[in-house]
DNA sequence: CATATTACTTCA
DNA sequence: TGAAGTAA
């Protein structure tokens, strides 16, 4: 649960972008065709016709929704355009929207800080661009002001949604008695329009987005207009959105929090928090979270954007359905495999553009639940170090499945990285690396391949 | 029978 | 520090 730092007097412009349906955008481009048409992308097609994970705005007005499988989206939008998931190694490929996601952060991070939030979301500090543009150009006298800075949805503002909303969008990014905050919020709308219109022109990807004086309501607002609008949070705003707004709607109120808030506290709407004292909720849920209820309730939220531009972990990950899909030791050592390897690639190329090595590995199951049939109730993990340390990896014997017939248990060992990874990287990580290392007891380095499953050397219990 | 990730927190 | 929980 992130910690609300309290900002009194919060003056931050802060920007979340949100690319639209984004995945449907990057099968567009890369198939002009299927522009303008009801277009969804789906994976696994045997299936009911495959799982959506991404629906086009055509598509959605005929009533196709995320949650359905691809046989369904077909019955209500017969028209519809199904692309697949390109598929490597027998699983999902999602590469080519990670590199198309990467585009769009460069271009995003040219104006402020930024943060990569996930594969299509960024969240930009723009404080000092707007400062500075406030600065250098008094909003009062833009002669031109943007095209797209005018389509802005500016909550509070009465005539949003009225035919002349433009002329009131001008009216209220040049108003002379705005106050402070307003006009820096003004100078952020502007550079987020612009910047939107950069994405669009060197990536063709059109976005959404929100400006708001922090991350919360910048996400918040982000989708409120969708797709290819901006939407603004004035500070006079807050009080009306957050009163009727519920409260799963919320970022991190969405899970077990948000269903405690209804059923514990009878809170529905964000506004309802207000009721409470800050040592009331800090009694129910704890310090942290409990300031950090009392403050959202008001609107104020201190996170920061972390100048991130690249993920900090790589995960390569298959669905198996039921407890009888993976029944043989030999066939999850297969597809452990092929996730190895996938995981190896990513991590060549992270190596080769950003000089960056893997330090930890952990293995997961996830649960599988279904009713009738066998579970496999909670998630089981182990994780290890690849630098150091000689350890054992073997939980799956039993958790795999009750069906994998190992009276002997696999496992597998791990030795230190292989030195020829670390001569790769630059000096100063190199030199790094060799401070750690020393102190550290140096196990026989052997020779390895280029998959990460090298690393592992299969043993019996 | 069926998504694939990513990030962050909590607890021992 | 590793395993599990929560959230998107």
């Amino acid at each position: 649960m992130p910690v609300s730092r309290p900002e009194s007097s919060d003056s931050r412009i802060i920007a979340h972008v949100d690319m639209d349906c984004f995945y449907v955008q990057v099968e567009q481009r890369k198939n002009p065709d299927l522009r303008g048409k009801p277009t969804a992308v789906v994976q696994y097609n045997s299936w009911k016709g495959g799982g959506l994970i991404a629906v086009g705005y055509e598509a959605r007005k005929d009533g196709v929704k995320r949650s359905m499988r691809g046989d369904e989206a077909k019955e209500v939008c017969p028209g519809i355009h199904l692309v697949q998931v390109p598929v490597a190694r027998g699983k999902a490929d999602l590469t080519i929207y990670r590199v198309a996601g990467s585009e769009v952060v460069s271009i995003l991070a040219r104006k402020g800080r930024c943060e990569r939030a996930s594969i299509d979301e960024v969240y930009l500090d723009l404080t000092d661009a707007a400062e500075t543009m406030l600065k250098e150009t008094p909003l009062e006298s833009l002669e031109s002001i943007d095209e797209e800075v005018l389509k802005s949805h500016v909550l509070g503002l009465s005539s949003d949604g009225k035919d002349d909303r433009e002329s009131s969008v001008r009216e209220w990014l040049q108003r002379k008695d705005a106050d402070h905050r307003d006009k820096l919020l003004a100078c952020g709308a502007i550079i987020v329009a612009e910047l939107r219109l950069q994405v669009l022109r060197e990536t063709e990807f059109t976005c959404s987005a929100g400006v708001a004086h922090n991350k919360m309501l910048a996400k918040l607002a982000s989708g409120m207009n969708k797709p290819a609008q901006q939407t603004i949070v004035t500070s006079a705003s807050v009080k009306e959105l957050l009163e009727t707004l519920p409260v799963k709607k919320m970022k991190q109120l969405g899970g077990k929090l948000g269903s405690s808030l209804q059923t514990d506290l009878g809170v529905n709407t964000v506004g309802d928090l207000l009721q409470f004292s800050e040592e009331k909720l800090q009694d129910f849920y704890g310090v942290n979270t409990g300031t950090w209820l009392w403050n959202t309730a008001r609107g104020i939220n201190g996170d920061e954007v972390q100048g991130r531009l690249l993920p900090k972990s790589h995960g390569s990950g298959k669905t198996f359905p039921g407890v009888r899909a993976l029944k043989t030791v030999a066939a999850v050592e297969k597809w452990l495999k092929e996730l190895c390897e996938e995981l190896n690639e990513r991590l060549q190329s992270d190596l080769e553009k950003n000089k960056r090595i893997a330090h930890t590995l952990t293995l997961e199951r996830l649960p599988y639940c279904d009713f009738s049939k066998a579970t496999l109730p909670h998630r089981q993990s182990k994780t290890i170090s690849l630098l150091f340390k000689k350890q054992t990896l073997c939980p799956w014997s039993q958790s795999l499945s009750q069906n994998v017939q190992t009276t002997n248990a696999w496992s597998y060992k791990v030795d230190e990285i292989d030195q020829s990874v670390i001569e790769e990287l630059p000096l100063e990580i190199q030199q790094e690396f060799r401070t750690w290392l020393r102190p550290q007891k140096r196990p026989n380095i052997m020779k390895r391949g280029s998959s990460i499953a090298d690393y592992f050397s299969p043993t019996k219990n």
